[in-house]
DNA sequence: AAGATTTAGTTGACGTGTCACGCTAACACA
DNA sequence: TGTGTTAGCGTGACACGTCAACTAAATCTT
């Protein structure tokens, strides 16, 4: 067990064109994402969530489950998102502790703007590259491998918690 | 055409499955790889393509285009890793605008005890994951991808210019 | 050989992401 | 009621990564 040349080198070559295929894939989301809409594709990521959330707001920690973030990112990203106007942060009434993060409408207004050319980015980039088989097969395998280091955040978050008169429905 | 709802429910869940688990997998490699050696993911890497080239240096373009990564940062990486210790520059002969960065003996060390545990994370969290098919079919789909978005960089790296006697075979 | 252009590499600013720490409010319970 | 614990969030430091601007050497041009 476990000489290193136990690993063959086609295995290399597969190791290698996923990791460096899923690097170039998002930041060709992200590329894109700045020229179409001027937001990165995290700021994306947050927006829709608090997009798909009742009111356009949720609390810090939703916020962090919803995208599986760590909940000091979440404060960063917020952090720079409400400098830009993006989001507002609003105090809660029912715990003092607690904090109510806020689409504005300028936010709500950019990422609208943005999800048409970035879905259609996606389906170019991604799904149209892949036959249905192709998807089973790729879908099988991602799930197998977030189970299994799925300790602890990993296994949870199959969409659960939606509200609203159907927003786009997008995920990326 | 591109009603954002033409791509399925199900086209979504694989999107954020392939695509979280993608962070998860890194992430937690580079966890693993900072617990049994403190290093990092970006700097087991670039010390990987030193020790696999002549004399265990390259010059900071041939480790751009090895990683690819840009030169630039290539360069702050080096400068973290130079104050570290873990690699030195060193000015070139022949071309004065030139450096040569070179893998010191602690940086030699660390990525050898490093690579072992490396290995076997990737194969336990990768690749054992599969069966043979569907490695094909990952290959396959990655390097698609690749090549779409592959414009100017992305074609390139099949790994030529080895040398030494047989390192550490390790890719990731 | 003078001047323009290209090439190698660095730097600074800034967004992204993690970790360790700290703070306050809520809560448990004696 | 006080006291210890936990939950919700923020902050600072630092690593990672990109972009635009820069320096200086090499090379090309005439």
């Amino acid at each position: 067990m476990s000489t290193v040349s136990e690993v063959s080198e086609q295995d290399w070559e597969l190791w290698r064109d996923y990791f460096r295929g899923g690097r170039e894939l998002v930041a060709a989301l992200d590329k894109r994402l700045q020229g179409d809409a001027g937001i990165s594709h995290p700021e994306y990521l947050l927006m829709l969530s608090l997009w798909e959330a009742a009111e356009h707001s949720l609390r810090t920690g939703e916020l962090a489950e919803e995208l599986s973030w760590e909940k000091s990112r979440v404060s960063h990203q917020v952090a720079r998102m409400e400098a830009r106007g993006l989001v507002e942060r609003r105090e809660c009434e029912t715990d003092a502790r607690g904090v109510w993060v806020v689409l504005t409408a300028d936010g709500s207004r950019l990422l609208l703007r943005a999800t048409r050319d970035h879905t259609d980015a996606i389906r170019a980039w991604f799904f149209d590259l892949m036959s249905d088989d192709e998807k089973r097969v790729l879908g099988a395998v991602a799930q197998r491998m977030r189970e299994n280091l799925g300790t602890v955040c990993a296994s949870v978050p199959l969409r659960r918690r939606r509200s609203q008169a159907t927003p786009p429905k997008v995920c990326a």
